[in-house]
DNA sequence: GGAAATCATTATAGCCACCAATGATTGTCG
DNA sequence: CGACAATCATTGGTGGCTATAATGATTTCC
């Protein structure tokens, strides 16, 4: 039974995917709830802080970023720029294009998003210490980073 | 190291649980494709994966661990078990309860689930050395760990 | 012995993900 | 120049996932 292989070896790394999605249903929860209070949805949130990072971008890179399909970018971004949270304009350099950007207002609401977030990201990290959490950090942001390869493919 | 760019004080802290909800979208998709080629889903992975580990447990235990709603839950095991992928019994001690037991099929079929995934885990992992990818997978299970409290509340 | 709690289940509604198709604009090439 | 392919946003439609409330069976507590 040569099976020294199968279970040993690949075993710690092979949870990380399942832990990884079974944590964010945690977080997600929890963001979700906190965020609720001040009538927001998780996607908003993720949409306007990637804007704030991002700056002006289209319509597709916030998609691709952020694994939103196009089709419901539309509605979502609808609704948020139905609030004056940000602006579609078309690209001037190529029409096709919409290029979004935050407003003063937009950020504002994110700001207050954030303040509603942290308590949730608190609950959740709380048996990580502020090295660990700086280093968790970092380690995810390396993995979103490479995230979809150069030609955006997932 | 401190940058005043972006995000003043809170910044180190402030964006994991966006950032793990982010890489969780990335995973979670690559797991899927990976899984769809042999006819899986991410949830039905993840409910015996966990039934492997944790031996026979409750349907609400489950739904606890992997924050799946009981109802949800319900139509899940439904599916698995007409497969013959695992089995429910009302729990002697306790009648209200179902106490789910993975099968020998169901553990044949998971093991070639986590063939599958391998792959997908490998692309998603790569910029991560082995000794990056066990020090993320214990921090990740001291998280899921401490999940939702004593009282199971998230 | 009876009220409250627990567990699985059903039904329902809302959100989200993906696919295919359309219109407008741009880039390519003969 | 002019057909043709590619890109971007948008629409419509379908299916899956998530959460809430209500029901029935069973257990626990007083």
């Amino acid at each position: 039974m040569a099976l020294m292989q199968t279970k040993p070896a690949p075993s710690s790394a092979t949870g990380l995917v399942l832990l990884i999605v079974r944590l964010s249903r945690m977080a997600g929860y929890r963001l979700g709830q906190a965020l609720a209070s001040m009538e927001m949805r998780t996607h908003e949130f993720a949409v306007l802080n990637h804007l704030a990072e991002a700056g002006p971008i289209s319509q597709q890179e916030v998609g691709q970023a952020l694994r939103i399909n196009p089709s419901n970018l539309v509605g979502l971004l609808d609704l948020l720029e139905a609030d004056a949270l940000l602006v579609r304009a078309r690209d001037p350099g190529d029409r096709r294009r919409h290029l979004v950007e935050l407003t003063g207002a937009g950020r504002k609401r994110l700001a207050g998003a954030w303040r509603a977030a942290e308590q949730a990201e608190e609950d959740l990290l709380s048996p990580l210490s502020p090295t660990e959490r700086a280093h968790l950090h970092d380690t995810l942001e390396q993995l979103v980073g490479h995230g979809c390869g150069p030609r955006g493919r997932c």
